[in-house]
DNA sequence: AACTTACGGTACGGCGAGTACCGTAGTTGC
DNA sequence: GCAACTACGGTACTCGCCGTACCGTAAGTT
């Protein structure tokens, strides 16, 4: 209609992804559908299809355009970092990119790689700040060097995500992230007896 | 064709949930589609619909029928009895009927009523067990008294249950729930030092 | 036997994933 | 500046599956 030209390559790949991220905003994953996304960015599925094979790929592709890393804490004490990192968390999975997520690896069924593109987000890669964290609590001697250990360190942000894949709350009341942390994760952590 | 007579009521509700169940163990929730479960229970959508008001609903129905709950172990000291509810647990989540709790969950996403049903085979409930070998640990004089609070003593099995949504692992390996007993969850009931 | 209820058969409507075909506009090479 | 190629736009499919509607008919009821 209008006298704009037609789009082609880097343009029109950006404005696709453009109009599948404001679909995963505005209705989340289930929302996302081949047809929505490629009405909103003035195109057809044809273009959608030559770039991503299917929606799974779509959604992971709009949902790493979505997430950006915060940053890390330093309170100069350890339950001070600990409970940001917590509430950082909650925040992420209780805003609608949340549910995205969860929909996400719920869609990618095991399936390594694509979990594997998601880790960058909540996996492995996750465990970076909360070793980072518990590195300056060792070195201040709140903690003990034997937790610096991926799955030690990351104790507290699993068992909050516990309470969304199993409950389904909405939000974590910051009453739940406290008692992680100081009837959880304080106490693992802390400088401990030498075991039997 | 047969001379069979026609069945209802609770006969007919009872070949429809076996048929659920089979589509369930062979194909899992996304195989679990209304027209074969219709058609493999010798019947029609309709019977369904009048049972159950959707496809999740079935779905939920069909877990439960098959879910049962393991023995409780008691071996005389904590960490024998908590090895063994964890394998317990590896070994539900790896066979096909944890994929189809995963798809649950999924399908479900944060619906309350839903996942009350599920809880009683993965949340709160699923607390009992690991508060009674808990209970016998600390009247052993094995682990201190305040652990007895469900968010500490379900520790182990919320980790060990990340291993299967964030990796998506098809099983944990025996080293992962040694890993996770002997670095987190004994270290954190055992009796410790009072905290500052 | 008449009546009511529930099953069986079938045919829909709706939606969304993914595919196919083709005319046409933009780009590239000559 | 012209031809050839590539990629976009439009459209129309197929397929699978959920959920609903309608109706004849068998089973249980009084």
């Amino acid at each position: 209609m209008a006298g704009q030209t037609r789009r082609r390559g880097a343009a029109l790949e950006e404005a696709i992804l453009a109009a599948a991220v404001a679909e995963l905003t505005e209705s989340g994953y289930a929302g996302l559908t081949m047809d929505r996304v490629a009405a909103r960015a003035g195109t057809n599925k044809n273009a959608i299809y030559r770039r991503w094979p299917n929606r799974l790929a779509l959604g992971v592709a709009g949902y790493k355009q979505l997430a950006k890393a915060a940053p890390l804490p330093d309170t100069g004490e350890l339950r001070g970092d600990v409970l940001e990192l917590l509430r950082q968390a909650n925040r992420h999975w209780s805003s609608p990119l949340g549910g995205v997520l969860r929909d996400l690896l719920a869609a990618a069924g095991g399936a390594g790689e694509v979990l594997a593109q998601l880790q960058d987000q909540s996996g492995d890669a996750a465990a970076a700040p909360w070793l980072t964290v518990l590195g300056r609590a060792v070195a201040r001697g709140e903690a003990a060097p034997e937790v610096l250990h991926p799955r030690v360190a990351t104790v507290a942000v699993v068992l909050l995500r516990n309470e969304f894949v199993v409950r389904g709350v909405p939000s974590a009341p910051d009453d739940v992230l406290v008692e992680i942390v100081d009837e959880v994760y304080l106490p693992l952590v802390r400088r401990r007896g030498t075991p039997g």
